[in-house]
DNA sequence: GCTATTTTGTACCAAAAATCACAATAACCC
DNA sequence: GGGTTATTGTGATTTTTGGTACAAAATAGC
């Protein structure tokens, strides 16, 4: 499954704005509030709500607990375990970002590396060779994995994770990595994505 | 501008296969090839290019270096300078990733960070304080940076940078970055991907 | 050279997503 | 308490996107 629907990207958009809201103190708020925090359309946030049947108060606006209650009965509330394979740039980073996916319940609980001298590193999470794989998975209960690796291993890696288990990736190496239809898979490629913003600049010159 | 529309997202994606085709001395390629490769369905592929008038030969494909050279037309294979701004775990990761963005004629010519501990530090590209934001752009001719700093002050840098010149930005900062509609804007929320992916994966079971 | 096959190119159709327009209702103000 | 306003909720419309089916053309095989 390629691709994740953007009715739940910006549930989750809500979700973090919601959070900020709340921790700043504010106990409701208006579709249009919402909408410019999330950079979404105030009618685009009433009808995604109105799809889960959430309701508000006319002239009332949203309570932003009920909110969040709803929207963690949509995505859960229970912790989920995740891994990094590759350690290198990407990989070192994103495990030292593993106190913000706390706080969304998100834990990376080991990393994976084919260099035996990374395994002893202190990351903050334990370095594994990739032998250690299933038995990670299996012990911790990972669905999921971001991967970092070279392009050239790349599916071979993500081949290995889904024979150990793994149903959903994250994908940082710059190729389209085929899974099964079942297996969850979103593909970043940074260059993309710079190159794509370099060409929306020059077309609109 | 907050969107790259998916067919420029798609013809970068050709490209990027279309070179590792031409690293492996192929010459020529179907649609469906390219497809496979890009993880697009052929008619899409044929779509694209009819839509950028570019032709192929009825039962002999497309001809990569004309592929790669009408692309090149559409993106322009001029140097293009970027800067990234926060030296945290993600710049650093992403200044190590130079050598993989030169390969696209994409520099990143510089760093910044507010403590001025990391302005000595070596990570491969000299690093400012925002004091020289406007002097480096200028002189670099840089229409492009990566913001990465903290979600607290990431919107008052990406209004510094609009005002120094930035008419592009990748955001790696959890929220949603106001820009002048001119402006071309990709914020990239991590945590919310995965957030997603895990979604997808238990709605799936 | 005729037929079968492969591949491009495109017209048409279906699905998804976003936007618009406006009805319904609750709160506020005088 | 009556009118006005702010806000939600939704039906209708448009736009965008992707998919299907098939015609057109070039090649290959015999």
């Amino acid at each position: 499954m390629a691709l994740v629907r953007s009715d739940i990207k910006r549930l989750l958009q809500y979700k973090l704005c919601l959070l900020r809201f709340k921790e700043l103190g504010v106990s409701t708020v208006y579709s249009h509030n919402l909408g410019e925090a999330a950079g979404i359309t105030a009618v685009q946030v009433r009808k995604d709500f109105s799809a889960y049947e959430i309701k508000g108060k006319k002239r009332g606006g949203y309570n932003i607990d009920e909110l969040l209650e709803a929207l963690n009965v949509i995505f859960g509330s229970d912790r989920k375990n995740i891994i990094i394979v590759g350690m290198g740039n990407i990989g070192k980073a994103l495990s030292q970002y593993n106190e913000r996916f706390i706080k969304k319940n998100m834990h990376i609980v080991a990393g994976f590396d084919i260099d035996p001298a990374k395994q002893n590193k202190s990351y903050g999470i334990p370095i594994y060779p990739f032998e250690k794989l299933k038995e990670v998975i299996d012990y911790h209960k990972v669905s999921t994995a971001i991967i970092a690796v070279p392009f050239q291993t790349a599916q071979e890696v993500c081949n290995l994770l889904i024979a150990a288990g793994i149903k959903g990736i994250l994908n940082f190496a710059p190729v389209i990595l085929k899974v099964p239809e079942e297996v969850v898979i979103d593909n970043i490629n940074l260059s993309n994505k710079l190159e794509g913003i370099i060409y929306n600049i020059e077309k609109t010159r």
